[in-house]
DNA sequence: AACAACTGTTGACGACACCAATTATTGCGC
DNA sequence: GCGCAATAATTGGTGTCGTCAACAGTTGTT
């Protein structure tokens, strides 16, 4: 699975982009005469949104998740369900409030998902002995060799994505995502 | 209008995460005997998600894409407006389909950002002298004088959002950031 | 016993990515 | 010139997702 996960462009059409020499190319758009080309490229607001990170680290986030779901796509889960799953491998049994908190997402989303996950066998909730309004989940044994299954490809993801950073780059990349993700969720 | 982009979190509670030290506080989860702890953090496939760059990014999006929507809500406008405003500034101009090749949004998106922007005064569509099919999305004075005006406080979101980081980093970052966009949308 | 706080759950709403179909128009081949 | 594939803008529908409000069962406190 997630050999080819390049087919994310059927049109390939969609990439006249070049890496220099933005912000200039009207050559087509460029005969609406009443408004005389007021474009000054020295006022600081004019300048293109992607040289702000902030858009880019939207836009790229929004390939990664794109990414992972396709990568998931065969297997029925989605994203959040996988990120679930991870979650529970690491910690081991978890309340819903502590997915919730964990992994950022609503408590009422953790409902759907652990649904999911119970219906495919790779999680159960279990009564938690000293509060019963707290349910357990725990991964299965099911859930953990979907984990062992997939563990490889899903790296494929990441390695995808990075594709034109070298090693050593990824490296510096994520300790910075990790800076920037601490403070705030995790 | 919008100077605080600030009040992001009302309820302030959400942010009980601590940089350091993950991955591991059963703390409260701990006591469900049945499954003995099967828990190796030797397996490579039960490391946490957060420690995969792709994860990272799919969730540092999100993050960022809220900021952004947060610092333009007063404004009526969203995230995706303002990546179209920014394009017209810097192409002066330019057919539906450009921008939707451009933002990477589907063409049917374009239509409502571009009614809604349309509404507020902030663009307007000309007829294509040369092909009748086409429109020619141009930003108007109001449009360049909302750019103008929230400029800076646009420049805050990404400030905010990269605040852990140094000046020096946040180039770096931004750098690598181009090059993982670079080789697909941008 | 009464009350606030909390857990899981359901429901609704809006934003958004994605895809299929439609209309008006263009360009091309015959 | 006439048909016909291709194209620009548009509409509509589907599914995912983030967010919030409300609710029931349960806990802890007073």
């Amino acid at each position: 699975m997630l050999d080819s996960a390049h087919e994310t462009h059927p049109s390939g059409e969609r990439r006249d982009r070049r890496p220099g020499a933005e912000t200039r190319e009207p050559a087509i758009a460029r005969r609406h005469t009443d408004t005389p080309p007021p474009i000054d490229a020295d006022e600081p607001w004019m300048r293109a949104l992607h040289a702000d990170s902030g858009y880019l680290l939207y836009r790229l986030g929004l390939r990664s998740g794109q990414l992972f779901n396709t990568f998931l796509q065969e297997s029925g889960l989605r994203l959040r369900h996988y990120a679930v799953l991870r979650c529970l491998a690491t910690c081991e049994g978890a309340l819903q409030r502590e997915l919730s908190a964990r992994l950022g997402y609503d408590p009422s989303a953790i409902v759907g998902l652990v649904d999911d996950l119970e219906k495919l066998g790779f999680a159960e909730r279990r009564p938690a002995p000293d509060d019963r309004r707290s349910r357990i989940v725990v991964l299965t044994e099911g859930g953990r060799a979907f984990l062992r299954d997939t563990d490889q490809a899903g790296r494929r993801v990441t390695d995808e994505l990075l594709t034109p950073l070298a090693p050593a780059e990824r490296e510096t990349l994520h300790k910075l995502l990790v800076r920037v993700a601490g403070n705030g969720l995790a």
